[in-house]
DNA sequence: ATTTTACGGTTACCCGGATCACAGAAATGG
DNA sequence: CCATTTCTGTGATCCGGGTAACCGTAAAAT
C-alpha cells in the first residue's frame, strides 16, 4: 500500500543503485532547507519525507508526506535554483542521491533514466496543482476530508473492520496539511467522529465510513443547486 | 522581455524544430479542455497561452498565462493521465507540438533534449509551488500587487517614464489570477492608483513606482514586529 | 445611431475561519 | 514519581474577503 501499486519503480532502483549512493537520515533529521545551494536530488528508498514552507512568522505549510518511490529535491537538477523548501525525515530513511552532474552524464547512456524520473515528477506536478485548486475551491472541512482520504490510501490499513492510518500524526500537522489552524482541525475532526465517519486518538486516526466521507470531500462549500448561469 | 533572458531555448527550438509539427491557434481557441485524454505537449513559438481551472460552479482560477519558450500540457508525455486544466490561446499563437512517442524515440539518441524540457517544467514547478504558498501565506493585496510585479516583469515596457503592462487585462482576469473575486480587485487597485503606485484605464495598467509598490508585496498581511517566539 | 452587452465602481451585509485565551489529559523526562 | 511539556477540547471575538445588488460608462453589435 506503500506506492499506490501503479508505479513500476524497481526498474528504476537498479538504475539508481548503478551510479547513486545511499544516504540515510534519522527522524527528525533535515535533509535541507531554503536558500541553500546544492546540486542533489533524492529517491525514497525506505522511509517518509516531509516537504514543507516555513513562513517569516513561523506558520508552516506542508506540500507534500512522500513515501518509497517518490522523488524530491529535483530543483537542484538544473538551472541555479536554490532550495525553496525544507526536507524533513518523518522517520528512519534512506534515500539515493542523485548528483546533478553524474545524472546528465548517465543519461547519454541511459535515455529511460530522465523519462522515469520525468515522470515522478510529473506526478508531483500533478498533486502540487491539485492542492491548489482545492485551496481556493473548497472549504476547510472538505479539503480535511480530502486529506484523510488520501492519507487512508497512502498509509491506510484494514483493521477491525475499519481503515487505521498508519501515521503517527497530531492535528498541528493536519492543519498544516490542508492550510488551516489547529483548533478548526480539531472541531472538525470532532464533527466527523460524532457523525461516525472516522474514530479517532491520540496521534491516531481511522476511518471508520469512507463512503459517507467521500461524500463530504465531494461535496461543494456552499451550493446545492445551480441550474443554468 | 517576453523571456526573462535567462533561458537558452534557441537550441530547444532547432531540437523541436527537427522532429515537432507547428500548429497554430486564433485567438479565444481552447487548445485542450479537462477529460480529455491525448498525447501531445507543447512548447510556444509564439503568442500567448492561458493555463486555467474551472470549477462546477463557474469559478475559474488561473494557474499561468505562458509566452514564448513555455512548456505546457507536459503531463500528456506520460502516464494515463487525463488532461487536468485548460488552455486557451490569448491572441494568435503557433506551437510546436511534441508527440509523446516521437518525442521518447527522439529522446534516445537526442539526450539533451529531454534535459532541456525538463528544465521548462521545473521552471513551471517552481511557480506553481510559490502560487500555493502565497495563496495560504499572504492576503489578497499582497498578492495583488506580486501579480502587478511578475506581469510587469513579463510584459512590462517602460514608456512615458512609466511601465506599461501590454498585456490586455480586466479585473476579472486579475481577480482570476490572484485568487479573489473582481470587486476586491478592483478596490484594490484603486487604491493603489491613489497612492501613486500605479496608473489604469480599461484593460491597461501601468507601473508608476516599482519599487513602493514591491514593499507592498513583501510586507505580511497583519503584523510588524514579532521579535521572539 | 441606438440598443445591448461587458467592464468598472461602490455599498451593505454576512460568514468561514483566524486569533486569543484557557483548561484538562496524556506523554516525557529528570 | 512528580514536574514539565505537548496535545487536545472549547469557548469568545474579530476580520478579510465573498456575496448580492446596484449604477454609470465604454465598447460592440445591428
Amino acid at each position: 500500500m506503500e506506492n499506490g501499486g501503479s508505479t513500476p519503480i524497481r526498474e528504476l532502483e537498479e538504475e539508481l543503485a548503478a551510479f547513486c549512493p545511499v544516504v540515510s537520515f534519522r527522524e527528525g533529521d533535515l535533509i535541507y532547507s531554503p536558500y541553500q545551494q546544492d546540486t542533489v536530488a533524492y529517491v525514497i528508498q525506505r522511509g517518509r519525507v516531509k516537504l514543507y514552507h516555513l513562513d517569516e512568522s513561523g506558520k508552516k505549510l506542508t506540500l507534500a508526506i512522500l513515501g518509497e518511490g517518490s522523488l524530491f529535491g529535483e530543483m537542484a537538477l538544473v538551472g541555479e535554483e536554490l532550495r525553496q523548501t525544507n526536507a524533513e525525515a518523518l522517520e528512519e530513511t534512506a534515500c539515493w542521491a542523485i548528483e546533478r552532474e553524474q545524472l546528465l552524464a548517465r543519461a547519454k547512456s541511459h535515455p529511460d533514466l530522465l523519462v522515469q524520473l520525468l515522470e515522478l515528477l510529473l506526478q508531483r506536478m500533478s498533486e502540487t496543482q491539485q492542492r491548489l485548486k482545492e485551496l481556493v475551491f473548497k472549504d476547510l472541512e472538505t479539503r480535511l476530508a480530502r486529506m484523510l482520504l488520501q492519507l487512508m490510501n497512502k498509509y491506510g490499513r484494514k483493521r477491525h473492520g475499519r481503515w487505521e492510518i498508519e501515521l503517527k500524526i497530531t492535528h498541528q500537522e493536519l492543519a498544516e496539511l490542508v492550510g488551516g489552524t489547529r483548533e478548526n482541525v480539531t472541531m472538525i475532526l470532532n464533527r466527523f467522529e460524532e457523525e461516525g465517519l472516522i474514530a479517532k486518538q491520540r496521534f491516531q486516526i481511522a476511518i471508520t465510513d469512507p463512503e459517507q466521507l467521500s461524500k463530504r470531500a465531494a461535496l461543494d462549500s456552499l451550493k446545492e443547486r445551480v441550474s443554468e448561469n
